[in-house]
DNA sequence: AGCGTCAAGTTCCATTTGGAACTAAATCGG
DNA sequence: CCGATTTAGTTCCAAATGGAACTTGACGCT
Protein backbone atom coordinates (compact mmCIF):
# COMPACT_ATOMS: atom_id res chain seq x y z
CA UNK A 1 0.00 0.00 0.00
CA UNK A 2 1.40 3.34 -0.93
CA UNK A 3 1.45 5.85 2.28
CA UNK A 4 0.55 9.44 1.52
CA UNK A 5 3.26 11.36 1.04
CA UNK A 6 3.78 13.01 4.80
CA UNK A 7 3.51 9.76 6.00
CA UNK A 8 4.82 9.70 9.48
CA UNK A 9 8.71 8.54 9.68
CA UNK A 10 9.30 9.09 13.13
CA UNK A 11 6.37 9.85 15.18
CA UNK A 12 6.51 13.82 16.28
CA UNK A 13 5.07 14.52 19.60
CA UNK A 14 2.04 16.85 17.93
CA UNK A 15 1.40 14.17 15.99
CA UNK A 16 1.38 11.36 18.68
CA UNK A 17 -1.47 13.49 20.54
CA UNK A 18 -3.56 13.48 17.27
CA UNK A 19 -3.08 9.94 16.74
CA UNK A 20 -4.30 9.32 20.23
CA UNK A 21 -7.34 11.58 20.11
CA UNK A 22 -8.49 10.11 16.51
CA UNK A 23 -10.01 7.03 16.13
CA UNK A 24 -7.59 4.89 14.56
CA UNK A 25 -9.40 4.08 11.40
CA UNK A 26 -9.01 8.03 10.96
CA UNK A 27 -5.24 7.76 11.26
CA UNK A 28 -5.34 5.13 8.85
CA UNK A 29 -7.75 6.83 6.47
CA UNK A 30 -5.64 9.91 7.16
CA UNK A 31 -1.76 8.52 6.75
CA UNK A 32 -2.17 5.42 5.44
CA UNK A 33 -4.54 6.16 2.18
CA UNK A 34 -3.37 6.65 -1.46
CA UNK A 35 -6.47 8.84 -1.78
CA UNK A 36 -4.85 11.06 1.20
CA UNK A 37 -6.55 14.27 -1.10
CA UNK A 38 -10.06 13.54 -0.70
CA UNK A 39 -9.80 12.25 2.47
CA UNK A 40 -8.38 15.01 4.06
CA UNK A 41 -10.82 17.92 2.18
CA UNK A 42 -13.41 15.50 3.02
CA UNK A 43 -12.74 15.10 6.83
CA UNK A 44 -12.13 19.08 7.12
CA UNK A 45 -14.49 20.00 5.39
CA UNK A 46 -17.33 17.76 7.49
CA UNK A 47 -15.37 19.41 10.82
CA UNK A 48 -16.52 22.72 9.57
CA UNK A 49 -19.81 21.93 8.14
CA UNK A 50 -21.31 19.51 10.56
CA UNK A 51 -21.18 22.01 13.81
CA UNK A 52 -21.79 25.09 11.64
CA UNK A 53 -25.16 23.46 10.37
CA UNK A 54 -26.40 22.04 13.56
CA UNK A 55 -25.90 25.27 15.05
CA UNK A 56 -28.20 26.76 12.23
CA UNK A 57 -30.85 24.60 12.40
CA UNK A 58 -31.20 24.33 16.44
CA UNK A 59 -31.28 28.39 16.06
CA UNK A 60 -33.05 29.45 13.15
CA UNK A 61 -35.23 26.41 11.85
CA UNK A 62 -33.45 26.35 8.62
CA UNK A 63 -32.22 23.09 6.96
CA UNK A 64 -28.79 23.20 4.92
CA UNK A 65 -30.23 23.25 1.30
CA UNK A 66 -32.61 26.39 2.47
CA UNK A 67 -29.31 28.50 4.53
CA UNK A 68 -27.26 27.60 1.48
CA UNK A 69 -29.84 29.24 -0.73
CA UNK A 70 -30.00 31.96 2.02
CA UNK A 71 -26.24 32.37 2.18
CA UNK A 72 -25.90 32.44 -1.53
CA UNK A 73 -28.32 35.14 -1.67
CA UNK A 74 -27.19 36.91 1.13
CA UNK A 75 -23.36 37.13 -0.38
CA UNK A 76 -24.85 37.90 -4.31
CA UNK A 77 -27.97 39.72 -4.24
CA UNK A 78 -29.91 39.39 -7.57
CA UNK A 79 -29.07 35.68 -8.34
CA UNK A 80 -31.15 32.78 -9.54
CA UNK A 81 -32.05 29.23 -8.29
CA UNK A 82 -30.43 28.22 -11.30
CA UNK A 83 -27.12 30.00 -10.31
CA UNK A 84 -27.29 28.11 -6.35
CA UNK A 85 -27.68 24.93 -7.83
CA UNK A 86 -24.73 25.32 -10.19
CA UNK A 87 -22.50 26.49 -7.26
CA UNK A 88 -23.49 23.99 -4.78
CA UNK A 89 -23.98 20.53 -6.64
CA UNK A 90 -27.85 20.62 -5.02
CA UNK A 91 -30.66 19.09 -7.12
CA UNK A 92 -32.35 21.52 -8.35
CA UNK A 93 -35.59 20.14 -6.88
CA UNK A 94 -34.28 20.20 -3.19
CA UNK A 95 -33.44 23.49 -3.79
CA UNK A 96 -36.66 24.92 -5.33
CA UNK A 97 -38.20 23.02 -2.19
CA UNK A 98 -35.69 25.32 -0.06
CA UNK A 99 -36.88 28.58 -2.08
CA UNK A 100 -40.23 28.32 -1.15
CA UNK A 101 -39.52 28.02 2.24
CA UNK A 102 -37.44 30.49 2.30
CA UNK A 103 -40.31 32.35 0.45
CA UNK A 104 -42.54 31.60 2.63
CA UNK A 105 -41.21 32.60 6.21
CA UNK A 106 -40.25 35.65 4.26
CA UNK A 107 -36.48 35.39 4.64
CA UNK A 108 -36.41 35.77 0.52
CA UNK A 109 -38.45 37.66 -2.09
CA UNK A 110 -38.12 37.27 -5.90
CA UNK A 111 -39.25 39.00 -8.64
CA UNK A 112 -39.55 37.73 -12.36
CA UNK A 113 -36.07 38.38 -14.28
CA UNK A 114 -36.92 41.15 -16.72
CA UNK A 115 -34.55 39.88 -19.17
CA UNK A 116 -35.83 35.79 -18.91
CA UNK A 117 -39.34 35.18 -18.04
CA UNK A 118 -38.78 31.69 -16.82
CA UNK A 119 -36.20 32.87 -14.21
CA UNK A 120 -36.46 34.53 -10.59
CA UNK A 121 -33.98 37.53 -9.36
CA UNK A 122 -33.58 36.56 -5.42
CA UNK A 123 -33.81 39.41 -3.10
CA UNK A 124 -33.18 39.13 0.73
CA UNK A 125 -36.22 40.62 3.12
CA UNK A 126 -34.42 42.66 6.22
CA UNK A 127 -35.50 39.59 8.26
CA UNK A 128 -33.16 37.26 5.87
CA UNK A 129 -30.61 39.61 6.12
CA UNK A 130 -30.78 39.66 9.70
CA UNK A 131 -29.87 36.18 9.92
CA UNK A 132 -27.16 35.82 7.17
CA UNK A 133 -25.25 38.69 9.26
CA UNK A 134 -25.85 36.94 12.40
CA UNK A 135 -24.53 33.75 10.89
CA UNK A 136 -21.78 35.33 9.43
CA UNK A 137 -20.04 35.76 13.09
CA UNK A 138 -19.57 32.20 14.32
CA UNK A 139 -18.74 30.65 11.04
CA UNK A 140 -15.57 33.21 10.36
CA UNK A 141 -15.02 32.58 14.17
CA UNK A 142 -14.81 28.50 13.92
CA UNK A 143 -12.76 28.93 10.08
CA UNK A 144 -10.66 30.92 12.60
CA UNK A 145 -10.13 28.54 15.22
CA UNK A 146 -9.82 26.14 12.83
CA UNK A 147 -6.83 27.90 10.78
CA UNK A 148 -5.35 28.67 14.49
CA UNK A 149 -2.96 26.27 13.97
CA UNK A 150 -1.35 27.62 11.30
CA UNK A 151 0.92 30.61 11.32
CA UNK A 152 -0.43 33.46 9.15
CA UNK A 153 1.77 32.80 6.27
CA UNK A 154 0.93 28.89 6.12
CA UNK A 155 -2.47 30.34 6.44
CA UNK A 156 -1.91 32.89 3.08
CA UNK A 157 0.04 29.71 1.85
CA UNK A 158 -2.98 26.90 2.34
CA UNK A 159 -5.51 30.09 0.71
CA UNK A 160 -3.05 30.39 -2.08
CA UNK A 161 -2.63 26.09 -3.10
CA UNK A 162 -6.71 26.10 -2.81
CA UNK A 163 -7.01 28.97 -5.31
CA UNK A 164 -4.64 27.70 -7.80
CA UNK A 165 -6.60 24.47 -7.69
CA UNK A 166 -10.22 26.27 -7.82
CA UNK A 167 -8.98 27.67 -10.93
CA UNK A 168 -7.48 24.50 -12.85
CA UNK A 169 -10.89 23.07 -11.45
CA UNK A 170 -12.64 23.79 -15.54
CA UNK A 171 -10.21 21.15 -16.90
CA UNK A 172 -11.29 18.38 -14.28
CA UNK A 173 -13.05 15.69 -15.78
CA UNK A 174 -17.10 15.53 -14.51
CA UNK A 175 -16.96 12.03 -15.59
CA UNK A 176 -14.44 9.29 -14.69
CA UNK A 177 -14.74 6.64 -18.07
CA UNK A 178 -14.06 3.09 -18.27
CA UNK B 1 -18.02 42.38 3.28
CA UNK B 2 -13.71 41.44 4.05
CA UNK B 3 -12.48 40.06 1.28
CA UNK B 4 -10.90 36.56 0.68
CA UNK B 5 -7.21 37.27 1.60
CA UNK B 6 -6.20 35.82 -2.35
CA UNK B 7 -8.84 37.71 -3.74
CA UNK B 8 -7.90 38.88 -6.94
CA UNK B 9 -6.55 42.75 -7.19
CA UNK B 10 -5.44 42.55 -10.67
CA UNK B 11 -6.98 39.46 -12.40
CA UNK B 12 -4.05 36.91 -13.68
CA UNK B 13 -4.87 35.77 -17.30
CA UNK B 14 -5.25 32.15 -15.48
CA UNK B 15 -8.02 33.41 -12.88
CA UNK B 16 -9.89 35.30 -16.32
CA UNK B 17 -10.01 31.85 -17.42
CA UNK B 18 -11.13 29.86 -14.70
CA UNK B 19 -13.68 33.41 -14.05
CA UNK B 20 -15.09 32.89 -17.56
CA UNK B 21 -15.79 29.29 -17.03
CA UNK B 22 -17.05 29.13 -13.37
CA UNK B 23 -20.24 30.33 -12.45
CA UNK B 24 -20.53 33.81 -11.42
CA UNK B 25 -22.16 32.82 -8.16
CA UNK B 26 -19.28 30.40 -7.23
CA UNK B 27 -16.93 32.70 -8.49
CA UNK B 28 -17.81 35.23 -5.73
CA UNK B 29 -18.64 31.89 -3.34
CA UNK B 30 -14.96 31.50 -3.85
CA UNK B 31 -13.17 35.19 -3.41
CA UNK B 32 -15.58 37.30 -2.24
CA UNK B 33 -16.79 35.34 0.58
CA UNK B 34 -15.40 35.80 4.15
CA UNK B 35 -15.51 31.65 4.66
CA UNK B 36 -13.03 31.26 2.54
CA UNK B 37 -12.26 28.02 3.58
CA UNK B 38 -14.88 26.20 4.42
CA UNK B 39 -16.16 26.90 0.07
CA UNK B 40 -12.63 26.13 -1.34
CA UNK B 41 -12.71 22.68 1.04
CA UNK B 42 -16.03 21.53 0.00
CA UNK B 43 -15.71 22.82 -3.84
CA UNK B 44 -12.11 20.88 -4.12
CA UNK B 45 -13.67 18.06 -1.98
CA UNK B 46 -16.85 17.86 -4.77
CA UNK B 47 -15.35 17.79 -7.46
CA UNK B 48 -13.32 15.20 -6.49
CA UNK B 49 -16.24 12.77 -4.30
CA UNK B 50 -18.94 13.83 -7.19
CA UNK B 51 -17.48 12.08 -10.04
CA UNK B 52 -16.09 9.26 -8.36
CA UNK B 53 -18.92 7.65 -6.73
CA UNK B 54 -21.39 8.43 -9.61
CA UNK B 55 -18.82 6.08 -11.24
CA UNK B 56 -18.87 3.56 -9.02
CA UNK B 57 -22.52 3.53 -8.18
CA UNK B 58 -23.11 3.14 -12.09
CA UNK B 59 -20.27 0.98 -12.30
CA UNK B 60 -20.73 -1.84 -8.80
CA UNK B 61 -24.05 -0.88 -7.63
CA UNK B 62 -22.46 0.19 -4.50
CA UNK B 63 -23.92 3.29 -2.86
CA UNK B 64 -22.08 5.98 -0.94
CA UNK B 65 -22.48 4.74 2.16
CA UNK B 66 -22.23 0.99 0.96
CA UNK B 67 -18.56 2.47 -0.90
CA UNK B 68 -17.47 3.98 2.40
CA UNK B 69 -17.43 0.71 4.53
CA UNK B 70 -15.75 -1.44 1.78
CA UNK B 71 -13.41 0.98 1.18
CA UNK B 72 -12.87 1.54 5.06
CA UNK B 73 -12.49 -2.19 5.47
CA UNK B 74 -10.20 -1.99 2.76
CA UNK B 75 -7.98 0.14 4.20
CA UNK B 76 -7.58 -1.78 7.30
CA UNK B 77 -9.27 -5.39 7.86
CA UNK B 78 -10.45 -5.80 10.97
CA UNK B 79 -12.06 -2.73 11.91
CA UNK B 80 -15.45 -2.10 13.23
CA UNK B 81 -18.92 -0.92 12.32
CA UNK B 82 -18.47 1.90 14.99
CA UNK B 83 -14.58 2.84 13.31
CA UNK B 84 -16.59 3.49 10.30
CA UNK B 85 -19.06 5.80 11.68
CA UNK B 86 -16.50 8.09 13.73
CA UNK B 87 -14.16 8.25 10.70
CA UNK B 88 -16.92 9.17 7.70
CA UNK B 89 -19.42 10.93 10.04
CA UNK B 90 -22.33 9.07 8.38
CA UNK B 91 -25.62 7.96 11.03
CA UNK B 92 -24.69 4.61 12.90
CA UNK B 93 -28.05 3.48 10.90
CA UNK B 94 -26.63 3.80 7.91
CA UNK B 95 -23.47 2.06 8.08
CA UNK B 96 -25.49 -0.77 9.62
CA UNK B 97 -27.96 -0.81 6.47
CA UNK B 98 -24.48 -0.76 4.15
CA UNK B 99 -22.97 -3.41 5.52
CA UNK B 100 -26.17 -5.02 5.56
CA UNK B 101 -25.99 -4.68 2.37
CA UNK B 102 -22.44 -5.66 1.73
CA UNK B 103 -22.78 -8.88 3.73
CA UNK B 104 -25.81 -9.66 1.44
CA UNK B 105 -23.43 -9.32 -1.47
CA UNK B 106 -20.74 -11.47 -0.18
CA UNK B 107 -18.36 -8.47 -0.35
CA UNK B 108 -17.75 -8.58 3.20
CA UNK B 109 -17.77 -10.98 6.14
CA UNK B 110 -17.82 -10.32 9.62
CA UNK B 111 -17.42 -12.30 13.15
CA UNK B 112 -18.25 -11.30 16.61
CA UNK B 113 -15.26 -9.88 18.49
CA UNK B 114 -14.26 -12.30 21.05
CA UNK B 115 -12.33 -9.15 22.94
CA UNK B 116 -16.07 -7.59 22.63
CA UNK B 117 -19.28 -9.22 21.90
CA UNK B 118 -21.56 -7.05 21.37
CA UNK B 119 -18.94 -5.65 17.87
CA UNK B 120 -17.89 -7.46 14.93
CA UNK B 121 -14.80 -7.57 12.99
CA UNK B 122 -15.56 -6.96 9.20
CA UNK B 123 -12.67 -7.99 6.47
CA UNK B 124 -13.42 -8.40 2.81
CA UNK B 125 -13.83 -10.86 0.75
CA UNK B 126 -11.83 -11.64 -2.33
CA UNK B 127 -14.83 -10.63 -4.44
CA UNK B 128 -14.85 -7.21 -2.44
CA UNK B 129 -10.52 -7.09 -2.36
CA UNK B 130 -11.03 -7.10 -5.93
CA UNK B 131 -13.67 -4.06 -6.81
CA UNK B 132 -11.52 -2.15 -3.62
CA UNK B 133 -8.14 -2.83 -6.09
CA UNK B 134 -10.43 -1.89 -8.94
CA UNK B 135 -11.57 1.40 -7.91
CA UNK B 136 -8.58 2.52 -6.18
CA UNK B 137 -7.04 2.79 -9.65
CA UNK B 138 -9.35 5.94 -11.11
CA UNK B 139 -9.41 7.40 -7.83
CA UNK B 140 -5.65 7.61 -7.52
CA UNK B 141 -5.74 9.12 -10.95
CA UNK B 142 -8.43 11.36 -10.60
CA UNK B 143 -6.57 12.58 -7.26
CA UNK B 144 -3.52 13.02 -9.98
CA UNK B 145 -5.08 14.96 -12.65
CA UNK B 146 -6.88 17.59 -9.84
CA UNK B 147 -3.30 17.74 -8.28
CA UNK B 148 -1.76 18.11 -11.73
CA UNK B 149 -1.90 22.17 -11.98
CA UNK B 150 0.76 21.93 -8.65
CA UNK B 151 4.20 21.61 -9.36
CA UNK B 152 5.74 18.22 -6.89
CA UNK B 153 6.83 21.72 -4.24
CA UNK B 154 3.08 22.62 -4.42
CA UNK B 155 1.66 19.60 -3.42
CA UNK B 156 4.00 18.81 -0.79
CA UNK B 157 2.97 21.81 0.90
CA UNK B 158 -1.00 21.34 0.75
CA UNK B 159 -0.40 17.94 1.76
CA UNK B 160 1.78 19.34 4.82
CA UNK B 161 -0.72 22.14 4.97
CA UNK B 162 -3.72 19.55 5.43
CA UNK B 163 -2.00 17.73 7.81
CA UNK B 164 -1.01 20.63 10.51
CA UNK B 165 -4.86 21.14 10.24
CA UNK B 166 -6.11 17.61 10.66
CA UNK B 167 -3.44 16.73 13.66
CA UNK B 168 -4.96 20.49 15.03
CA UNK B 169 -8.51 19.28 14.33
CA UNK B 170 -8.93 17.35 17.82
CA UNK B 171 -8.96 21.00 19.44
CA UNK B 172 -11.71 22.22 17.23
CA UNK B 173 -15.48 22.51 19.03
CA UNK B 174 -18.09 20.05 18.17
CA UNK B 175 -20.36 22.08 18.81
CA UNK B 176 -21.00 26.26 18.32
CA UNK B 177 -22.57 28.00 21.18
CA UNK B 178 -24.74 31.08 21.76
C1' DA C 1 -42.65 33.45 -38.63
C1' DG C 2 -42.64 28.36 -37.32
C1' DC C 3 -40.71 24.28 -35.52
C1' DG C 4 -37.48 21.67 -32.80
C1' DT C 5 -34.42 21.79 -29.08
C1' DC C 6 -32.92 23.53 -24.80
C1' DA C 7 -33.29 25.72 -20.17
C1' DA C 8 -35.59 27.49 -15.43
C1' DG C 9 -38.25 26.01 -12.13
C1' DT C 10 -41.95 22.86 -10.25
C1' DT C 11 -44.27 18.50 -9.18
C1' DC C 12 -44.54 13.54 -8.52
C1' DC C 13 -43.28 9.58 -6.21
C1' DA C 14 -40.19 5.77 -4.98
C1' DT C 15 -36.12 5.49 -2.32
C1' DT C 16 -32.95 7.01 1.14
C1' DT C 17 -32.04 9.17 5.26
C1' DG C 18 -31.42 9.87 10.06
C1' DG C 19 -33.41 10.74 14.86
C1' DA C 20 -35.15 8.06 18.46
C1' DA C 21 -36.30 3.96 20.63
C1' DC C 22 -34.67 -0.69 21.30
C1' DT C 23 -31.64 -5.05 22.48
C1' DA C 24 -27.83 -6.97 24.31
C1' DA C 25 -23.34 -6.61 26.16
C1' DA C 26 -19.70 -3.93 28.66
C1' DT C 27 -18.15 -0.93 32.20
C1' DC C 28 -18.32 1.74 36.20
C1' DG C 29 -19.24 2.60 41.31
C1' DG C 30 -19.95 1.25 45.46
C1' DC D 1 -20.41 -8.75 42.57
C1' DC D 2 -24.93 -6.15 41.69
C1' DG D 3 -27.57 -2.30 39.90
C1' DA D 4 -26.88 2.03 36.93
C1' DT D 5 -24.99 3.88 32.98
C1' DT D 6 -22.75 3.55 28.53
C1' DT D 7 -21.89 1.45 24.08
C1' DA D 8 -22.35 -1.57 19.45
C1' DG D 9 -25.48 -2.46 16.41
C1' DT D 10 -30.45 -2.84 14.74
C1' DT D 11 -35.22 -1.46 13.87
C1' DC D 12 -38.95 1.83 13.19
C1' DC D 13 -41.01 5.46 10.88
C1' DA D 14 -41.64 10.27 9.61
C1' DA D 15 -39.21 13.35 6.71
C1' DA D 16 -35.88 14.56 3.21
C1' DT D 17 -33.97 13.42 -1.13
C1' DG D 18 -33.32 13.21 -5.93
C1' DG D 19 -34.39 11.17 -10.67
C1' DA D 20 -37.73 11.84 -14.11
C1' DA D 21 -41.50 13.92 -16.12
C1' DC D 22 -43.79 18.25 -16.73
C1' DT D 23 -44.78 23.42 -17.77
C1' DT D 24 -43.52 27.47 -19.65
C1' DG D 25 -40.44 30.38 -21.85
C1' DA D 26 -36.01 31.11 -24.76
C1' DC D 27 -33.21 30.27 -28.62
C1' DG D 28 -31.50 28.47 -32.99
C1' DC D 29 -32.30 27.28 -37.66
C1' DT D 30 -34.33 27.45 -41.94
Amino acid sequence: MRRAPTSPSRVDPERGAALAELDPLTVTKLWDNPCWLSFRLNFVAFRFNDPVYRWIETRYGLVRPEFVALYAVGLKEGVAAKNIVASSGLPKNTLSRAVQKLLQRRLLKRETDPADLRSYVLHLTPAGRKIFDETMVPMVEHQTTMLAGLSEDEQRQLCALMDKLVIASPAWPHELQS
